[in-house]
DNA sequence: CATATGTCCTGAGAGC
DNA sequence: TGCTCTCAGGACATAT
């Protein structure tokens, strides 16, 4: 599940790119359902072969491959999602790769296919990206800025915090890692929360995927998230909360941590370190 | 406008 | 052993 952290582990990892030219754009044979991969095969080619990388930035969880001349080639992972310079865990769920003039390959491998490879010119992406559908990412956000764009909505502050058009990167892993680190109940709505409990979020939120990206992202239980270079993030085992339901908080050391859903996903706290009485805690 | 729900996809794991 | 079923959660479309 690449959030931020993941998503900037694969920035980082193909960052050498840069300055190389494109040689070829190819789809790979698709076994079952093909990703969407935009425009077709030949206008795909047309607008990026015989291009230099010019930069390589990430919008969100979106790895965004800038080519001189203004073209941009969007990878979005979503679910299972990986963008590698090192071989691929598999040939069967490759989907894209784009060779460079030095001899190195990018490729995007998807095993769900939820994911997408995409050209986008500067406009297209303007028009996408820039009208309120993407809020600022999470690690650019200031302070205010991010009290405000949250405080008055009325839905828990767990669900709110995925809400992209509010702020960009965090997903269901790092929105439960946070507000353990701030002491917040996840069900609490937006509207209950008083400014030293923004406060304390706002860094939480920084101190967890600053640190998160330092680990190089978490890789679960499944395996499926790897950085450029084939290898398992370490921030897993870090982890407070997220996929620890029924095991002792490492915080108070005597409540299990507690798993329940909202909006149909699942959202891991401890009552105890959470809870209403929290500042009993000393 | 804000918020809620359904959809896509594969493979791991549970249960029988 | 092998079958069926459920679940994981990114972004987006549609519904309320």
């Amino acid at each position: 599940m690449p959030e931020l952290p993941e998503v900037e582990t694969m920035r980082r990892g193909i960052l050498s790119i840069v300055g190389k030219r494109v040689v070829a754009a190819e789809r790979m044979p698709s076994p079952r359902k093909p990703i969407l991969i935009s425009p077709t095969p030949a206008v795909f080619r047309k607008r990026t072969v015989g291009r230099t990388v010019a930069a390589v930035d990430r919008l969100g969880k979106r790895v965004v491959i800038r080519l001189e001349g203004g073209d941009s080639i969007i990878l979005e992972p979503r679910m299972t999602g990986l963008v590698l310079l090192a071989d691929p865990p598999t040939t069967e769920h490759l989907r894209f790769r784009l060779t460079l003039s030095d001899g190195r390959t990018v490729y995007y491998w998807d095993r769900r296919g939820l994911g997408s490879v995409r050209l986008f010119s500067e406009k297209e992406i303007a028009a996408r990206y820039d009208d309120g559908t993407l809020g600022p990412d999470a690690l650019a956000i200031k302070r205010d800025d991010f009290r405000g764009r949250l405080h008055r909505s009325r839905r828990a502050i767990k669900v709110a915090l995925l809400d992209q058009r509010a702020v960009a990167g965090i997903g269901n892993l790092y929105a439960s890692e946070m507000l353990f680190v701030a002491r917040i109940d996840p069900r609490k709505r937006c509207t209950a929360l008083k400014k030293d409990d923004w406060d304390r979020l706002y860094k939480a939120m920084r101190d967890v995927l600053l640190t998160a990206v330092k680990y190089e992202g978490s890789t679960l239980s499944d395996g499926t998230y790897r950085n450029a270079l084939n290898k398992a993030g370490g921030y897993q085992n870090h982890h407070q909360v997220y996929d620890r339901a029924e095991s002792l908080c490492r915080g108070c050391e005597t409540t299990p941590i507690r798993r329940i859903v909202q909006a149909q996903r699942a959202t891991f706290y401890c009552p105890r370190c959470q809870g209403p009485k929290r500042t009993a805690a000393r």
